[in-house]
DNA sequence: GTCAAAGCTTGAGTTACTGAAGCACTCGGC
DNA sequence: GCCGAGTGCTTCAGTAACTCAAGCTTTGAC
Protein backbone atom coordinates (compact mmCIF):
# COMPACT_ATOMS: atom_id res chain seq x y z
CA UNK A 1 0.00 0.00 0.00
CA UNK A 2 1.29 3.54 -0.85
CA UNK A 3 1.63 6.54 1.10
CA UNK A 4 -1.82 7.68 2.84
CA UNK A 5 0.25 11.67 2.14
CA UNK A 6 -1.31 14.27 3.64
CA UNK A 7 -4.77 13.43 3.96
CA UNK A 8 -6.34 12.24 6.76
CA UNK A 9 -8.83 9.01 7.83
CA UNK A 10 -12.33 11.03 8.16
CA UNK A 11 -14.55 10.37 11.03
CA UNK A 12 -17.83 8.08 10.60
CA UNK A 13 -19.79 11.32 11.17
CA UNK A 14 -17.62 12.74 8.06
CA UNK A 15 -17.84 9.77 6.10
CA UNK A 16 -21.70 9.28 6.78
CA UNK A 17 -22.10 13.03 5.65
CA UNK A 18 -20.86 12.20 2.26
CA UNK A 19 -22.43 9.30 1.49
CA UNK A 20 -25.79 10.52 2.36
CA UNK A 21 -25.25 13.29 0.25
CA UNK A 22 -23.99 11.28 -2.95
CA UNK A 23 -26.97 9.03 -1.87
CA UNK A 24 -29.48 11.00 -2.13
CA UNK A 25 -28.12 13.34 -5.05
CA UNK A 26 -28.60 10.29 -6.83
CA UNK A 27 -31.91 9.27 -6.13
CA UNK A 28 -33.06 12.41 -7.23
CA UNK A 29 -31.21 11.84 -10.73
CA UNK A 30 -33.16 8.65 -10.70
CA UNK A 31 -36.25 10.20 -9.77
CA UNK A 32 -36.05 12.42 -12.58
CA UNK A 33 -35.46 9.91 -14.81
CA UNK A 34 -38.34 8.05 -13.91
CA UNK A 35 -40.70 11.06 -13.81
CA UNK A 36 -39.59 11.93 -17.20
CA UNK A 37 -41.21 8.36 -18.30
CA UNK A 38 -44.19 8.48 -16.06
CA UNK A 39 -42.85 6.58 -13.63
CA UNK A 40 -43.06 7.51 -9.85
CA UNK A 41 -39.55 6.39 -8.06
CA UNK A 42 -41.61 3.95 -6.26
CA UNK A 43 -42.67 1.75 -9.21
CA UNK A 44 -38.91 2.57 -11.15
CA UNK A 45 -37.23 0.76 -8.07
CA UNK A 46 -39.73 -2.02 -7.99
CA UNK A 47 -39.36 -2.23 -11.67
CA UNK A 48 -35.68 -2.62 -11.38
CA UNK A 49 -36.02 -5.34 -8.95
CA UNK A 50 -37.90 -7.78 -10.92
CA UNK A 51 -35.17 -8.10 -13.76
CA UNK A 52 -35.67 -11.39 -12.89
CA UNK A 53 -39.24 -13.07 -12.21
CA UNK A 54 -40.02 -12.63 -8.28
CA UNK A 55 -42.77 -13.45 -5.53
CA UNK A 56 -44.74 -11.00 -4.35
CA UNK A 57 -43.88 -11.63 -1.08
CA UNK A 58 -39.79 -11.50 -2.01
CA UNK A 59 -40.71 -8.13 -3.97
CA UNK A 60 -41.59 -6.63 -0.60
CA UNK A 61 -38.19 -7.73 1.20
CA UNK A 62 -36.44 -6.10 -1.62
CA UNK A 63 -38.04 -2.70 -1.18
CA UNK A 64 -38.34 -2.94 2.55
CA UNK A 65 -41.71 -2.04 2.75
CA UNK A 66 -45.32 -4.01 3.77
CA UNK A 67 -46.73 -6.75 1.10
CA UNK A 68 -49.87 -4.94 1.03
CA UNK A 69 -48.19 -2.10 -0.14
CA UNK A 70 -46.79 -4.38 -3.21
CA UNK A 71 -50.27 -5.25 -4.33
CA UNK A 72 -50.69 -1.22 -5.23
CA UNK A 73 -47.42 -0.94 -6.99
CA UNK A 74 -47.79 -3.75 -9.45
CA UNK A 75 -51.31 -3.38 -10.01
CA UNK A 76 -50.43 0.08 -11.57
CA UNK A 77 -47.03 -1.41 -13.24
CA UNK A 78 -49.31 -4.05 -14.49
CA UNK A 79 -52.09 -1.36 -15.87
CA UNK A 80 -48.96 0.18 -17.61
CA UNK A 81 -47.91 -2.75 -19.22
CA UNK A 82 -44.43 -3.25 -17.54
CA UNK A 83 -45.22 -6.09 -15.51
CA UNK A 84 -46.95 -9.21 -15.07
CA UNK A 85 -48.76 -11.45 -12.46
CA UNK A 86 -48.20 -14.74 -12.96
CA UNK A 87 -48.95 -18.12 -11.44
CA UNK A 88 -45.99 -20.16 -9.41
CA UNK A 89 -46.06 -23.65 -10.24
CA UNK A 90 -46.33 -25.85 -7.86
CA UNK A 91 -47.80 -23.32 -5.06
CA UNK A 92 -50.82 -21.67 -6.70
CA UNK A 93 -50.66 -19.26 -3.33
CA UNK A 94 -47.83 -17.79 -5.14
CA UNK A 95 -47.93 -14.86 -7.48
CA UNK A 96 -44.50 -14.31 -9.21
CA UNK A 97 -43.82 -10.85 -10.76
CA UNK A 98 -42.35 -10.75 -14.28
CA UNK A 99 -41.26 -7.80 -16.52
CA UNK A 100 -42.41 -7.48 -19.90
CA UNK A 101 -40.40 -6.30 -22.92
CA UNK A 102 -42.00 -3.01 -22.95
CA UNK A 103 -41.35 -2.57 -19.47
CA UNK A 104 -37.61 -4.03 -19.60
CA UNK A 105 -37.36 -0.83 -22.37
CA UNK A 106 -38.44 1.58 -20.08
CA UNK A 107 -36.01 0.61 -17.52
CA UNK A 108 -33.15 0.65 -19.79
CA UNK A 109 -33.66 3.78 -21.34
CA UNK A 110 -34.29 5.51 -17.57
CA UNK A 111 -30.85 4.26 -16.65
CA UNK A 112 -29.59 5.91 -19.91
CA UNK A 113 -30.90 8.78 -19.09
CA UNK A 114 -29.55 9.63 -15.40
CA UNK A 115 -27.21 12.24 -16.73
CA UNK A 116 -25.73 13.51 -13.80
CA UNK A 117 -24.81 10.27 -12.55
CA UNK A 118 -23.32 9.12 -15.68
CA UNK A 119 -20.84 12.15 -15.89
CA UNK A 120 -19.78 11.46 -12.45
CA UNK A 121 -18.60 8.29 -13.49
CA UNK A 122 -16.70 10.21 -16.23
CA UNK A 123 -15.33 12.12 -13.84
CA UNK A 124 -13.53 9.24 -12.24
CA UNK A 125 -10.15 7.63 -12.92
CA UNK A 126 -9.59 3.87 -13.59
CA UNK A 127 -8.50 3.45 -10.03
CA UNK A 128 -11.13 4.87 -8.90
CA UNK A 129 -13.95 3.14 -10.02
CA UNK A 130 -12.13 -0.18 -9.10
CA UNK A 131 -11.87 1.61 -5.85
CA UNK A 132 -15.43 2.42 -5.62
CA UNK A 133 -16.67 -0.85 -7.07
CA UNK A 134 -14.43 -3.18 -4.88
CA UNK A 135 -15.58 -1.14 -1.95
CA UNK A 136 -19.33 -1.21 -2.79
CA UNK A 137 -18.90 -4.91 -3.31
CA UNK A 138 -17.24 -5.77 -0.21
CA UNK A 139 -19.64 -3.70 2.40
CA UNK A 140 -22.86 -4.50 0.45
CA UNK A 141 -23.26 -7.98 2.41
CA UNK A 142 -22.71 -5.99 5.96
CA UNK A 143 -24.86 -3.13 5.07
CA UNK A 144 -27.94 -5.57 3.72
CA UNK A 145 -27.33 -7.36 7.31
CA UNK A 146 -26.18 -10.86 5.51
CA UNK A 147 -23.71 -10.72 7.84
CA UNK A 148 -22.59 -14.58 7.34
CA UNK A 149 -21.94 -16.51 4.28
CA UNK A 150 -20.69 -14.28 1.61
CA UNK A 151 -21.11 -16.60 -1.31
CA UNK B 1 -0.22 4.21 -5.79
CA UNK B 2 0.12 0.90 -6.20
CA UNK B 3 -0.51 -1.46 -8.94
CA UNK B 4 -4.32 -2.45 -10.04
CA UNK B 5 -3.44 -5.78 -9.99
CA UNK B 6 -5.67 -8.39 -11.72
CA UNK B 7 -8.66 -6.57 -11.22
CA UNK B 8 -10.59 -5.08 -14.39
CA UNK B 9 -12.02 -1.97 -14.60
CA UNK B 10 -15.75 -2.20 -13.90
CA UNK B 11 -18.51 -0.86 -16.52
CA UNK B 12 -20.77 1.83 -15.93
CA UNK B 13 -23.62 -0.65 -15.41
CA UNK B 14 -22.08 -2.54 -12.48
CA UNK B 15 -20.83 0.33 -10.84
CA UNK B 16 -24.64 1.58 -11.53
CA UNK B 17 -25.84 -1.62 -10.04
CA UNK B 18 -23.23 -1.55 -7.19
CA UNK B 19 -23.96 2.23 -6.29
CA UNK B 20 -28.08 1.62 -6.34
CA UNK B 21 -27.32 -1.57 -3.91
CA UNK B 22 -25.28 0.26 -0.90
CA UNK B 23 -27.60 3.51 -1.52
CA UNK B 24 -30.73 1.44 -1.08
CA UNK B 25 -29.04 -0.92 2.14
CA UNK B 26 -27.87 2.76 3.32
CA UNK B 27 -32.09 3.93 3.00
CA UNK B 28 -33.29 1.26 4.52
CA UNK B 29 -30.93 1.47 7.52
CA UNK B 30 -31.80 4.91 8.00
CA UNK B 31 -35.40 4.85 7.53
CA UNK B 32 -35.30 1.82 10.61
CA UNK B 33 -33.53 3.87 12.47
CA UNK B 34 -36.36 7.09 12.37
CA UNK B 35 -39.27 4.80 12.59
CA UNK B 36 -37.74 3.51 16.29
CA UNK B 37 -38.15 7.57 17.32
CA UNK B 38 -41.57 7.28 15.26
CA UNK B 39 -40.10 9.39 12.17
CA UNK B 40 -40.67 8.67 8.67
CA UNK B 41 -38.04 8.78 6.02
CA UNK B 42 -39.40 12.16 4.56
CA UNK B 43 -39.37 13.72 8.11
CA UNK B 44 -35.93 12.22 9.05
CA UNK B 45 -34.36 13.75 6.27
CA UNK B 46 -35.79 16.98 6.19
CA UNK B 47 -34.46 17.22 9.93
CA UNK B 48 -30.82 15.98 9.04
CA UNK B 49 -31.40 19.26 6.52
CA UNK B 50 -32.03 21.77 8.91
CA UNK B 51 -29.46 21.49 10.24
CA UNK B 52 -28.21 25.07 9.90
CA UNK B 53 -31.57 27.17 9.74
CA UNK B 54 -33.49 27.46 6.12
CA UNK B 55 -35.91 29.18 4.33
CA UNK B 56 -39.09 26.96 3.33
CA UNK B 57 -38.62 27.34 -0.46
CA UNK B 58 -34.39 25.99 0.14
CA UNK B 59 -35.68 23.26 2.18
CA UNK B 60 -37.70 22.10 -0.48
CA UNK B 61 -35.21 22.73 -3.53
CA UNK B 62 -33.00 20.21 -1.30
CA UNK B 63 -35.70 17.70 -0.57
CA UNK B 64 -35.74 17.96 -4.01
CA UNK B 65 -40.05 18.24 -3.54
CA UNK B 66 -42.97 21.03 -4.26
CA UNK B 67 -42.46 23.45 -1.77
CA UNK B 68 -46.20 22.72 -0.90
CA UNK B 69 -45.12 19.12 -0.07
CA UNK B 70 -42.98 21.09 2.83
CA UNK B 71 -45.29 22.92 4.53
CA UNK B 72 -47.42 19.58 5.48
CA UNK B 73 -43.55 18.05 6.85
CA UNK B 74 -42.81 20.73 8.70
CA UNK B 75 -46.14 20.91 10.01
CA UNK B 76 -45.46 17.52 11.45
CA UNK B 77 -41.67 18.10 13.04
CA UNK B 78 -43.46 20.79 14.86
CA UNK B 79 -45.93 19.45 16.01
CA UNK B 80 -43.80 16.71 17.08
CA UNK B 81 -41.35 19.55 18.82
CA UNK B 82 -38.67 19.03 16.95
CA UNK B 83 -38.45 22.24 14.65
CA UNK B 84 -39.96 25.63 14.81
CA UNK B 85 -40.73 28.02 12.13
CA UNK B 86 -39.29 31.75 12.41
CA UNK B 87 -39.97 34.65 10.63
CA UNK B 88 -37.10 36.36 8.51
CA UNK B 89 -35.45 39.52 9.15
CA UNK B 90 -35.94 41.40 6.23
CA UNK B 91 -37.95 39.85 4.64
CA UNK B 92 -41.83 38.80 5.89
CA UNK B 93 -42.84 36.66 2.72
CA UNK B 94 -39.81 34.09 4.02
CA UNK B 95 -40.26 31.56 7.12
CA UNK B 96 -37.44 30.03 8.27
CA UNK B 97 -37.24 26.26 9.64
CA UNK B 98 -34.93 26.22 12.70
CA UNK B 99 -34.60 22.39 14.37
CA UNK B 100 -34.91 22.05 18.11
CA UNK B 101 -32.94 20.97 20.96
CA UNK B 102 -34.88 18.34 21.11
CA UNK B 103 -34.76 17.62 17.01
CA UNK B 104 -30.75 17.94 17.29
CA UNK B 105 -30.67 15.33 19.64
CA UNK B 106 -33.03 12.66 18.20
CA UNK B 107 -31.20 13.42 15.00
CA UNK B 108 -27.83 12.54 16.41
CA UNK B 109 -29.21 9.03 18.43
CA UNK B 110 -31.00 8.34 14.98
CA UNK B 111 -27.28 8.49 13.14
CA UNK B 112 -25.72 6.77 16.31
CA UNK B 113 -28.18 3.97 15.61
CA UNK B 114 -27.65 3.53 12.01
CA UNK B 115 -26.07 -0.21 13.27
CA UNK B 116 -25.20 -1.42 9.91
CA UNK B 117 -23.79 1.22 8.46
CA UNK B 118 -21.66 1.81 11.44
CA UNK B 119 -20.41 -1.77 11.08
CA UNK B 120 -19.84 -1.06 7.20
CA UNK B 121 -17.62 1.49 8.12
CA UNK B 122 -15.71 -0.42 10.71
CA UNK B 123 -15.36 -3.05 8.06
CA UNK B 124 -13.15 -1.13 5.71
CA UNK B 125 -9.58 -0.04 5.69
CA UNK B 126 -8.10 3.63 6.87
CA UNK B 127 -7.06 3.48 2.78
CA UNK B 128 -10.69 2.60 1.68
CA UNK B 129 -11.94 5.38 4.22
CA UNK B 130 -9.97 7.89 2.28
CA UNK B 131 -10.70 6.51 -1.14
CA UNK B 132 -14.50 6.78 -0.70
CA UNK B 133 -14.61 9.45 1.13
CA UNK B 134 -12.43 11.83 -1.31
CA UNK B 135 -15.04 9.83 -4.30
CA UNK B 136 -17.68 11.41 -2.68
CA UNK B 137 -16.09 14.80 -2.55
CA UNK B 138 -15.03 14.85 -5.92
CA UNK B 139 -18.22 13.49 -7.32
CA UNK B 140 -21.06 15.07 -5.07
CA UNK B 141 -20.69 18.86 -7.11
CA UNK B 142 -21.55 16.64 -10.46
CA UNK B 143 -23.96 14.74 -9.40
CA UNK B 144 -25.74 17.52 -7.60
CA UNK B 145 -25.59 19.53 -10.74
CA UNK B 146 -23.09 22.45 -9.52
CA UNK B 147 -21.08 21.39 -12.71
CA UNK B 148 -19.31 24.79 -12.20
CA UNK B 149 -18.37 26.80 -9.32
CA UNK B 150 -17.12 24.17 -6.77
CA UNK B 151 -17.75 24.70 -3.06
C1' DG C 1 -49.60 53.76 -6.41
C1' DT C 2 -49.70 49.88 -9.33
C1' DC C 3 -48.43 45.60 -10.92
C1' DA C 4 -45.60 41.58 -11.70
C1' DA C 5 -43.22 38.33 -9.16
C1' DA C 6 -41.75 35.65 -5.07
C1' DG C 7 -42.80 32.88 -0.70
C1' DC C 8 -45.92 30.28 1.77
C1' DT C 9 -50.40 27.93 2.49
C1' DT C 10 -54.77 25.63 1.18
C1' DG C 11 -57.49 22.39 -1.43
C1' DA C 12 -58.35 18.53 -4.52
C1' DG C 13 -56.69 14.34 -6.12
C1' DT C 14 -53.28 10.40 -6.62
C1' DT C 15 -49.84 7.37 -4.78
C1' DA C 16 -47.24 5.19 -0.90
C1' DC C 17 -47.38 3.06 3.12
C1' DT C 18 -49.04 0.43 7.50
C1' DG C 19 -51.85 -2.73 10.26
C1' DA C 20 -55.73 -5.61 10.68
C1' DA C 21 -58.89 -8.76 8.57
C1' DG C 22 -60.03 -11.86 5.13
C1' DC C 23 -59.69 -15.58 1.47
C1' DA C 24 -57.16 -19.32 -0.90
C1' DC C 25 -53.96 -22.59 -0.64
C1' DT C 26 -50.30 -25.90 1.47
C1' DC C 27 -48.71 -29.18 4.59
C1' DG C 28 -48.39 -31.64 8.78
C1' DG C 29 -50.67 -34.99 11.66
C1' DC C 30 -54.41 -37.92 12.85
C1' DG D 1 -59.84 -38.14 3.97
C1' DC D 2 -60.01 -34.31 7.00
C1' DC D 3 -58.63 -30.64 10.42
C1' DG D 4 -55.89 -27.06 11.91
C1' DA D 5 -51.83 -24.20 11.75
C1' DG D 6 -49.28 -21.55 8.85
C1' DT D 7 -48.18 -18.98 4.40
C1' DG D 8 -49.14 -15.77 0.34
C1' DC D 9 -51.85 -12.36 -1.52
C1' DT D 10 -55.60 -9.01 -1.41
C1' DT D 11 -58.89 -5.71 0.67
C1' DC D 12 -60.05 -2.18 3.71
C1' DA D 13 -59.45 1.68 6.72
C1' DG D 14 -56.50 5.52 7.82
C1' DT D 15 -52.34 8.48 7.53
C1' DA D 16 -48.44 10.57 5.18
C1' DA D 17 -46.20 12.08 0.92
C1' DC D 18 -46.54 14.22 -3.16
C1' DT D 19 -48.21 17.31 -7.26
C1' DC D 20 -50.73 20.95 -9.41
C1' DA D 21 -53.60 24.85 -9.33
C1' DA D 22 -55.35 28.75 -6.79
C1' DG D 23 -55.04 31.98 -3.23
C1' DC D 24 -52.94 35.43 0.08
C1' DT D 25 -49.23 38.48 1.66
C1' DT D 26 -45.25 40.92 0.84
C1' DT D 27 -41.66 42.80 -2.03
C1' DG D 28 -39.55 45.56 -5.51
C1' DA D 29 -39.54 48.00 -9.74
C1' DC D 30 -41.61 51.39 -12.48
Amino acid sequence: MGSISTTTVPTNAELMEALAAVGAAYFQDFAAAAARHGLSSSQAKALGSVQEPVPMRALAGRLGCDASNVTGIVDRLETLGLANREAAAGDRRVKIVVITAEGREILNRIRGEMARTHQAFEAMTDEQRIALHSICRQVLPVLAGRTVAPQ
